[in-house]
DNA sequence: GCCAACGTTGGC
DNA sequence: GCCAACGTTGGC
């Protein structure tokens, strides 16, 4: 059964309209370095789990698009072995990798759904990335809010 | 730029 | 294994 999920970028670093331009509009989510994300990433998706691309430390934050899981599996984030990388982790072992990613392509662009009209929706009181402190950049969606916010997206054309 | 929330590190 | 110090995230 395909699952919903929500993921972070900040659109100075990373933004949809960035993976939207890729060839394959298909790019590694490389760069996340907490065991949480990574356990998500690596134990939970599947190919074709339909993702969120939210934008954060934007103006406004927010919901932008739709993107889905594009790899059979996880796999080491090759970063972790870059010297050259700002994701570098000399604390990785390459026979024993500590980070995984997945590969994500881009679906649709939806209007912006920001994190202000998410908040004012009492329906989604419960939504991970509305509650205070939420920093897990890889979060799981409920099929009802998933729902949820696809009709706010309608209601924003 | 500030700072609250949270995760990680490392001394003990 | 505790917990203080430190680093990062991310909204504002």
């Amino acid at each position: 059964m395909a699952n919903y999920w929500l993921m972070k970028s900040e659109p100075n670093a990373f933004s949809i309209e960035d993976l939207k331009a890729l060839p394959k509009q298909t790019d590694m989510w490389d760069g996340v370095r907490n065991y949480q994300a990574r356990n998500i990433m690596r134990d939970q998706m599947q190919k074709g789990d339909k993702v969120f691309f939210y934008h954060s430390n934007a103006t406004p934050p927010g919901i932008v698009g739709i993107a889905e899981i594009a790899s059979d599996e996880a796999y080491p984030d090759p970063t972790q072995f870059d010297e050259k990388s700002k994701y570098y982790d000399p604390k990785s072992d390459p026979e024993k990798p500590r980070w995984f990613l997945v590969d994500v392509k881009f679906v649709e662009d939806l209007p912006m759904i920001s994190l202000e009209q998410l908040k004012a929706n009492p329906k989604l009181s419960e939504m991970k990335v509305v509650q205070k402190g939420a920093r897990l950049s890889v979060q799981p969606v409920t099929e009802a809010e998933w729902s949820e916010v696809l009709a706010m997206a309608k209601v924003n054309i």
